[in-house]
DNA sequence: ATGACCTAACTTTTAGGA
């Protein structure tokens, strides 16, 4: 089975983008972040045209997540939100079990976690709330001992290796101590971190901005994860950047990152 | 050396991103 998480950078920018990716790359299961349109906006039409159903969670004009599966593959136990906060009215997660004949199950989640700059406003204590709230549920999945995979834009540099210039992100929301404690946490409920367990190597980026040139000087950072449980861990055979979506016309500031389980 | 972008929205400027 094949996973893959992309933060799109507003889906109907992108459809076209997607729809080829999809045809190409061919993935079970897409985990999509930063919709930025509401639920009756999603391109249902072209993406089912492509072979795909899918669920979503939009709100006006930013976040928004959505989970895409390949037919006949189908998706149930669908979760909208994290629990935790009944006033979050950010649509940051959406999770929902796989299942198909001759496969095995595995409960994939589509997470868009907060950004948390600037670091002295609200949205830093946000953020790390998120990250508890997250590291909570994961927590109670694990119960289940069920294949899982926490998959998306974590806006979380985890190692200085993960960046091309780490000294500019040391006081950034996404490279601060605080920030990284947070995701080895969450880690550390029993979680593998997919792409640096099959490449540990530096320089893997997943995210260039738009500014400053930053994808011709390889200035990127690497910000999109997924996060296998033990169960989804011993079926990895491996885990791929999409690097080359990065250099197309009108592209999304992130590519998508794919793992192959048996 | 410096500056350099993109998206959505009650749009001609702002908020948010990272």
């Amino acid at each position: 089975m094949r996973i893959a998480t992309w933060n799109v950078n507003s889906i109907k920018q992108r459809v076209g983008h997607l729809v080829a990716f999809l045809d190409e790359a061919k993935p079970d299961v897409v985990c999509l972040q930063e919709l930025k349109c509401q639920d009756d906006g999603f391109p249902r039409a072209e993406i089912e045209a492509a072979g795909y159903a899918g669920e979503t969670l939009g709100q006006k004009a930013y976040n928004g997540v959505a989970l895409l599966v390949r037919a006949p593959l189908t998706l149930g136990e669908v979760r909208r939100g994290l629990p935790g906060d009944e006033n979050d009215e950010q649509a940051r997660y959406i999770e929902g079990l796989v299942t198909g004949e001759g496969t095995a199950p595995v409960r994939v989640a589509s997470i868009y976690l907060p950004n948390g700059n600037p670091v002295d406003s609200p949205k830093y204590p946000y953020k790390l709330a998120f990250m508890e709230r997250l590291r909570r549920h994961a927590r109670d999945l694990m119960m289940h001992e069920e294949a899982i995979v926490l998959a998306g834009d974590y806006n979380v540099i985890p190692e200085a290796d993960d960046a091309s210039d780490p000294d500019a992100w040391r006081d950034d929301a996404l490279f601060l101590p605080r920030t990284r404690t947070a995701f080895r946490a969450l880690l550390a409920e029993g979680f593998t971190e997919a792409l640096r367990a099959c490449d540990p190597k530096p320089g893997l980026y997943t995210f260039w901005d738009y500014q400053a040139g930053a994808w011709n000087r390889n200035a990127g950072i690497r910000i999109d994860h997924l996060l296998l449980s033990p169960q989804a861990a011993d079926r990895l055979v491996s885990a791929s950047v999409q690097k080359r979506l990065r250099g197309l016309e009108k592209p999304s500031d992130h590519v998508p990152v794919t793992v192959e389980l048996t």
